[in-house]
DNA sequence: CTGAAAGCGCTTACAG
DNA sequence: CTGAAAGCGCTTACAG
């Protein structure tokens, strides 16, 4: 393989005297820059990256932790990763994906080892059992993902919050006194996906405050259980005119149970729901729905994570960036029916 | 940080000795190798990859290249992803995920810069321009996804002429004589999306055999365009029976447009799709399907890739591996309506 | 069965 | 403005 000692011998320099034209670290003369970059040229030279972080102690590779369950939707998962490794890419920085169950192991394997000099940790909970480690880590790490205990991470979500609150909101005014939410599986929330209680007890308590009735409930995250789902809450509770969804697959049922039922949104129900804006262009979610902001979480985790690793000194606090809620119109909600 | 260096002196034992008893590759009295054990355990030593790397010439890292078009349904290709990430896993590999645009940038960087033993090649294209470098890097490499010239590489793939003709035996064999085959967007096929035309080509061919009429059309991958397209597809054709589908979005659409004309599957059409099994769980996709075989096609690769990179010398020639298509039954497809 | 030493390919003080 | 040398942390012939 050719070596940074070939391009030296070739542009007549020293291996040092190469290094230093390559990286810009000290001022070379233009003649030999240009032996330099000729001889690199000639001889198709490209930096061993083994050995550079050996050198350096820096790899130039983001470590990207995702945990990826077995009933939960994976694919949504993929427009947070191209978030990050397509913005990582721009910022000089390659990015190795660890998909493995055991999230803490695969932290501490790529941490330990050197692989990497930073983190994005994907799909947090509540209560994450890589934040301890990661906290005491030599690198450092962001969250895409809100956890309870946000010190010493940099932490990037979705309001759920806000979302919560935003949708009960959005209804409300319209004049709607009673709803149903849907949410993703209890197993989900149970294995720590925070951001359903989070947007549930936010839109429970909006809803409380402003005087309206609202029932939550879990729905199953396939098919065809989500259908029957809906039409048992939708039975339970005739007189609801709002149906919020945080579940893609209920959005994805719900056309045809709609349908089954001779109903139609927003003529007779209104209907807002909240997944990826690309999900509903493929597949038909026809439904207003707020964004999962998923490309633009993975981005700015990673500038973050940048700058944090090539200004480990800088005294910045950590920070806790909530995107809010952007509601994309797609004309399922209106005022509610007006009974005879 | 700890080095085997302090592992050694721990231990009690010179460097060669420590890094003999960790790798297992001479013998070593039981006492040093626990000697060795209990220091690596005490001080919390993990190799350094960078100086592994250095020395051994081997990452324990796997390249996998994927190329994420804008308009493409990308999420479908995480299934691959996790096929692969986590086979490599098992067979002890990391897995770096390199979805930059300039595939053939992106594989000269990582392949001359040593950050990969292997590559995983996904979203081959019929023309790929990343083969020729392929072929002649230092490192194996397998695609998913199969290219015109195969010569030099491994390939995995569905077997999409397969999959086209058992579409039509399949309706055929049920009585049905007149087929539409909606396909991905033409720009999908004119990006090199090969399969796309190996499908239709093979079911046109298979159709001519057999004496049955098949209008083979590309249609949107974007709602609300794919359903005006299936409305438009079916007026043109009234009198087929048969509905075959190589397009996410027309599976996810196809509901909501057999509703809108009255129709009802299989009663009024029989249709069959091409999509995973994933999706269809997740989403609305009720219809019987040949699954795309995303993970074992990941799993499959790398399994290859590894035993190429571990056996270099190994005279096996190079493999193309057609996966036979699996028809998971929805209830879709039945004999065509008896018109009086 | 074990140790001292060379070497992997870089970068970066140190010296001029 | 440039070079000779040390060092990053491993592995592995070479020697005993």
């Amino acid at each position: 393989m050719v070596t940074i000692g070939d391009v030296a011998q070739a542009a007549g320099v020293s291996r040092s005297t190469a290094s230093y034209a390559l990286s810009g670290k000290r001022t070379i003369s233009p003649e030999v820059r240009e032996k330099v970059r000729q001889a690199v040229e000639e001889l198709g030279y490209t930096p061993n990256a083994g050995a550079r972080a050996l050198a350096t102690s820096q790899t130039r590779v983001l470590g990207l932790l995702g945990r990826f369950l077995p009933d939960e939707f994976a694919p949504a998962m993929l427009q947070y990763i191209l978030g990050v490794t397509n913005r990582a890419r721009d910022l000089g920085y390659d990015t190795l994906l660890v998909s493995e169950e055991d999230g803490y192991a695969a932290l501490t394997r790529i941490s330990d080892s050197r692989m990497a000099d930073g983190f994005v940790l994907l799909n947090v909970a509540e209560d994450d059992d890589r934040l301890p480690f990661l906290r005491t880590a030599r690198q450092p790490g962001v969250l895409i993902g809100l956890p309870h205990d946000t010190t010493g991470v940099d932490v990037f979500d979705l309001d759920f919050e806000a979302t919560g609150r935003v949708m009960v909101d959005t209804l409300s005014e319209l004049g709607h006194t009673e709803l149903i939410l849907v949410s993703q599986p209890e197993h989900v929330v149970q294995r720590g996906g925070a951001y359903v209680w989070r947007l549930a007890d936010s839109a429970r308590e909006r809803a409380a405050e402003l005087g309206i009735t609202i029932h939550t409930y879990f729905g199953s995250s396939t098919q065809p259980a989500i259908g029957d789902d809906l039409h048992r809450f939708l039975d339970a509770h005739p007189s609801a005119t709002g149906l919020l969804l945080n579940n893609e697959a209920a959005a994805a049922a719900l056309p045809t149970v709609l349908h089954q039922r001779e109903m139609s949104a927003p003529r007779d129900i209104s209907v807002i729901g909240r997944y990826s804006d690309d999900f509903a262009r493929t597949f038909s979610l026809p439904y207003t729905a707020i964004d999962s902001a998923a490309d633009e979480l993975g981005r700015r985790a990673v500038e973050q994570l940048v700058a944090r690793i090539e200004h480990r000194d800088a005294p910045s606090t950590h920070r806790v960036e909530l995107i809010p809620p952007a509601i994309q119109d797609r004309g399922s909600i209106a005022a509610p029916p007006v009974h005879p």
